[in-house]
DNA sequence: GTCTATAGAGAGATAGAC
DNA sequence: GTCTATCTCTCTATAGAC
């Protein structure tokens, strides 16, 4: 899977409908969901309203869609890093990798995935830290505990530790606040985590 | 300063507009900032709209109220652990242990403070990463690796490793994934991310 | 399937009485 | 200072032509 173009996310839908998801998910993370209606998407995509409507059951089933195949990005991307990868300690950090380059880019998909607040806009929608993918990253760090790769201590912190610090430098990147491409910190940051950790 | 009453963060307020800020809190953090009327905060708080417009600009000027006196009392925060301790290692885990308290005790300000995405209603504010409180926080750490009580390294990454896994946390927390008190965790954490940090 | 025009509802903000 | 009534506008969603 490449990541570089925007339509690959969406690429496997008709083009129209992949333009929309598209406009929708830079007006959604530009302006926010709530400060952009409908005819700014249908007029940003050249689409219309009716088709936008006949596609998507509503506004808020746009946001609903981007979220799965967004979600549905991230388990194959993990996925790809369980068959390539066997221990704890590998396959965390190909995630944060992983997560990094995303971030980079990505930033629009990134910065929906992490920050959208879902509750807003899909109140039907568990936490995203509840979503299949979260979960499963923080089951990779269970593992470890149990393999005695990390040493013995409350499982849920361990996965804090070791993604708490990555997930705040992309959205600190995100938000403009790092200006340098996460990708050059991902070493010093795993290095330094990892030693926390080490049994 | 105590945190276990609400009232403790607008009572230098005259009552009824500290009812208005309460209210208008726990409705922007549970509905959201959008779907929240003035009308509900009116009906809710017992107050008139006429009296919200007259001591508040219009809807965004309740939650600008809101986003300065909570981060002013984050700052108050930090200038009470400044006086009391004097090393970087002391000083990193008193924040993260009031932090943690904030949470268990005032999980609507804490929700608004980390998660209200606040570019989305508050347009002219920074992101929080930029609040003063937040870059405060960071310079603790920069403070440390200077002193050499942490190891040498990009200080950004260090300060993303100190407080990373706490704001984790406390995210995981506000959205209940987490059902254990935050403060029974803290030591287990603070001690596992330390020694990554550690010379 | 796709489009335009429009209905209908709701929200922010204000005017003006007290 | 405070209240109620209302104005005005924008947005979602649909109806109906093609």
């Amino acid at each position: 899977m490449t990541l570089s173009e925007p339509s690959c996310f969406f690429s496997a839908l008709p083009p129209r409908q992949a333009k929309t998801l598209e406009t929708s998910l830079h007006l959604f993370t530009t302006r926010g969901f709530f400060k952009t209606s409908v005819h700014d998407i249908s007029n940003l995509a050249e689409v219309s309203v009716g088709f936008i409507y006949h596609h998507f059951k509503d506004k808020e089933g746009i946001a609903q869609a981007l979220y799965n195949i967004l979600l549905q990005r991230m388990n194959e991307l993990i996925d790809d890093i369980e068959a390539q990868y066997s221990t704890c300690k590998e396959r965390c950090y190909a995630i944060i990798q992983a997560l990094f380059k995303l971030t980079e880019q990505e930033p629009e998909a990134m910065q929906f995935i992490i920050h959208a607040r879902h509750k807003e806009f899909l109140p039907n929608e568990k936490s995203i830290c509840s979503a299949s993918a979260f979960v499963r990253m923080r089951a990779l760090v269970f593992q470890g505990i149990e393999n005695k790769e990390i040493r013995p201590m409350d499982p849920l912190v361990a996965a804090m530790i070791v993604y708490g610090g990555a997930i705040r430098m992309i959205c600190l990147r995100l938000d403009g606040v790092i200006e340098t491409s996460l990708e050059t910190l991902a070493d010093d940051l795993w290095l330094n985590t990892w030693s926390g950790l080490d049994p």
